[in-house]
DNA sequence: TAGTATTATATAGCGTTACTAAATAGGCTG
DNA sequence: CAGCCTATTTAGTAACGCTATATAATACTA
């Protein structure tokens, strides 16, 4: 197998993994939330308060946008706003009780279906696997760097 | 390492991943194409002609946003349409060979950087990861039928 | 064969995404 | 303190993505 059909497969496989991971069909939940609202709101979820800026870098989006986001989030009392110290100028967003509420209902699911298909692997392929997809996050990361 | 654990990470890393293959940052090519046109005309690059309806399952989009964003592609000279037999409602899309030049000089360059992460593996790693992907890609495929 | 149901794509409308440009306020440095 | 940089906001615009609807083609059934 040539390195760039290697490759190639790679791709593939990746891109086709990671519209199960977006899609909504795949939770099959009802409700208002676009995608990318969906995610982010799972991000704050998962990892907690964070600023505009730096929910702009995770989605690789320009902090503008975000901000327009978080407005419209908002709006939908999903997230708040905050400031923050020591930097006056920072923003501090997280969930609301409700945004809480409505990722805990949604991503039960989400995680269940996922994990039918990651259940597959034994503990020590599960490991490897994560290792080498660290290993790519690292690589890729650096070259961004360059 | 607790299972929802070793989920969250791969998540994560697939995530990340996936940023880097979308991002126009990544490749450093100027141009006037948003980052799903130019996925969307890789992928008639690679693949051929296909026709909307295939393209938006791809992409796991409504065939009326198919239409529409082959509307712009085809303003911008990058596509055509062409009809099909044995099916008179099928159209095909394929790409001009502007949309084909395009894609050569762009699509270098982030095969490159994709390829200097991934030449870290050995073949046998390679080959390994692909098979953890592809098992997925058909475990996630057989839920998405259920 | 006629009528009905289904299917592939197109079109329009509307909210969201994502960019650029510009602005404001805060922080840093010489 | 002035100038420069930074974090976020606001506005404008094109593209994305959905729903609703329409049209033409195909498939199915009595």
């Amino acid at each position: 197998m040539k390195n760039n059909e290697a490759l190639e497969q790679f791709i593939t496989h990746m891109q086709t993994i990671n519209r199960h991971l977006r899609s909504k069909v795949f939770d099959q939940q009802p409700d208002s939330l676009t995608r990318v609202q969906w995610l982010l709101l799972r991000h704050l979820n998962r990892n907690g308060t964070r600023t505009i800026g730096q929910l702009a870098v995770h989605l690789d989006v320009r902090p503008s946008t975000m901000s327009q986001m978080i407005d419209r989030l908002e709006k939908s009392k999903l997230v708040y706003r905050e400031s923050s110290q020591p930097d006056a100028r920072v923003k501090n967003v997280a969930l609301t009780e409700e945004g809480k509420d409505l990722i805990k209902r949604t991503e039960a699911l989400w995680m269940e279906a996922l994990n039918d298909s990651f259940d597959q692997f034994t503990k020590q392929e599960q490991s490897e696997l994560i290792s080498y997809m660290e290993r790519l996050t690292v690589q890729l990361n650096k070259n961004m760097r360059n």
